[in-house]
DNA sequence: TTGAAAGCGTTACCAG
DNA sequence: CTGGTAACGCTTTCAA
């Protein structure tokens, strides 16, 4: 562990020249004559010299830092989300902050608050399940740094949105099991109350009653983890089923678990589609046919999105639409 | 979106007084008059005066903010590491940073310096693969940071380590297997490289050697992901073999499908166990057999003695060990 | 009880 | 080409 870092003022004193000369020469400004810039460089490389960011930060007022706000980690996509973020920003000057909200609404707003007074020049988030459901919003407006919301965004705000074509993506999923002569088509999610869940939802409502005039839906299992595989089991035994569609990874793995334990075969019997991570879908038995969100790219377009409004804020609020991807694998024919 | 925040300047103009006072005021001063204070707290609080934290940071030296770098986030290991971290360091003053080092020397190098410069007061995080195959450390020498390391750790540093008992926690594992007659017991990783997977078979010799007497030891598959489950095949198809130990979660997901595919019975013909998380193991088929590295805990602890360091630097080098637990479930006996 | 001024480490303007 | 000075927003010592 060294010393701390050396300064300019130190620098300076040491060849007995003034500090704004150090300065100068290091930024390679055309004031400065060749010989002394490279007799103050190679003083500096010798001290291992680095700039002090937070003096830098303070002068300019910027931090080249984005905060990245997500609702869990536990997560894959979020852990995808992340990625893609990351590896824009690697390529950057910028670095990123973490917080994790935990699904809270005092969470989200205390990492807003405490990131927003100079730590951070912009936030990436996907709001929390409780934020959308207490419907509580200001804590996004108070703050005078720009946003880019992903995933979960806010219906009603001005402000960069990269967002999933979730009605679109379960509808065709659906209309596919149709027309594979599947006609008793349940749904099933551990999550309420988010809006993304929502179109995920009236997605298939219209998929049925489009294409099989099918008006009332009882098929709709929302139950949180420990209870969905009950639940599912009931409904099993009850009624016939020949899909499920499962709108979150942990319900996914539920899913296929239950309908096993009950022995039904995959697909013959019963189809299953969901929404899951590529890789783990590709080790379970069968292969599980997913709905893939494609994380990676979301994170890329927020964190390239929020960099460009840093750099520009002419821009107009943007709002771009990533497509999801049907992987039909095992599950489904 | 507000204009800019306000500043003690700002403040101290409206007031006519001086911005030490302001300052003092605000920061509940004995030198000041109840009758000021309560009136500068309200105008402040009227503007929504928020301390600029950049010029703090400035001042003090210090930033309250914690670096985390992580090889990976494709890996719910280091997921819940970081939540561990993240639970610790939500009920403190302090930030976290992340950086994704993506097994890359380079890139664990570049994060180390670029946020040494005044961005963060320490580091937690976990050795790159590639810098542990180069045996290049000097990147950690050269910060003057407090560095705590979890899992991956280098042998010879000193600084703040938080380990895993990987030896012990295989040895444990083969040994029950052995204790359940089984005999020929294959081992699987999709990683090579990191002392932490050299340990772990390294217990897994210890124990054939003391309970079977094994000498040599031609069951080790050690792959790529892609090629693992080829590989295996041959194994299974070429050997006698009644139990697989895999060492990190894909290993884990490989090996189940794999075994699943030559038409095993598990576990009376097969018994498995590895690594992988509790969650996702819980709803495969069969319920998998894991040792659980009990990340959240090496995260909690791994934070919260790097704030203890922060705080207090005269503390001795801490070398921890968080045992791992394990989870008998479907796939063993 | 209040205020002035120095200082954290840097950049940028203006003189010389 | 080089140097002095002010400024970013805050805390802290010392003086009044």
């Amino acid at each position: 562990m060294s010393q701390n870092n050396i300064t300019l003022k130190e620098l300076a004193k040491i060849l007995d020249v003034s500090i704004s000369t150090i300065s100068k020469a290091l930024n390679d400004s055309h004031e400065i004559s060749e010989a002394t810039k490279t007799k103050i460089k190679e003083l500096a490389k010798l001290h291992n010299y680095q700039p002090n960011k937070l003096a830098i930060n303070l002068k300019s007022g910027k931090t080249k830092t984005i905060a990245v706000l997500i609702p869990s980690i536990q997560n894959y996509f979020f852990a995808k989300v992340l990625l893609g973020i990351e590896s824009v920003v690697a390529k950057s000057p910028y670095n990123i902050i973490i917080g994790i909200t935990n699904e809270s609404y005092e969470d989200e707003k205390e990492n807003l608050q405490k990131l927003s007074n100079g730590i951070v020049d912009g936030f990436i988030l996907s709001v929390a399940e409780e934020t959308q459901i207490k419907q509580e919003f200001n804590h996004f407006k108070n703050t005078n740094k720009p946003i880019v919301m992903f995933d979960r965004v806010v219906k009603n705000m001005t402000c960069d949105k990269v967002m999933v074509n979730d009605f679109d993506s379960v509808y065709e999923a659906t209309v596919d099991l149709i027309k594979n002569n599947r006609k008793n088509i349940a749904i099933a999610t551990t999550i309420n109350n988010l809006s993304v869940i929502k179109h995920r939802i009236e997605g298939y409502k219209k998929a049925l009653s489009a294409h099989l005039n099918q008006v009332e839906f009882d098929l709709i299992v929302e139950e949180p983890l420990h209870l969905i595989s009950d639940k599912l089991t009931n409904i099993l035994k009850a009624k016939k089923i020949d899909a499920i569609i499962s709108l979150d990874e942990f319900a996914s793995l539920a899913v296929l678990k239950t309908v096993k334990q009950n022995n039904f075969s995959i697909p013959s019997e019963i189809a299953l589609i969901g929404y899951m991570d590529e890789k783990v879908a590709t080790y379970l038995t069968p292969e599980f046919s997913t709905i893939d969100q494609n994380g990676v790219q979301i994170g890329e377009i927020a964190a390239k999105t929020l960099i460009d409004r840093l750099e520009n804020k002419a821009l107009e609020p943007q709002e771009i639409i990533i497509k999801s991807t049907i992987n039909k694998k095992a599950t489904t024919n």
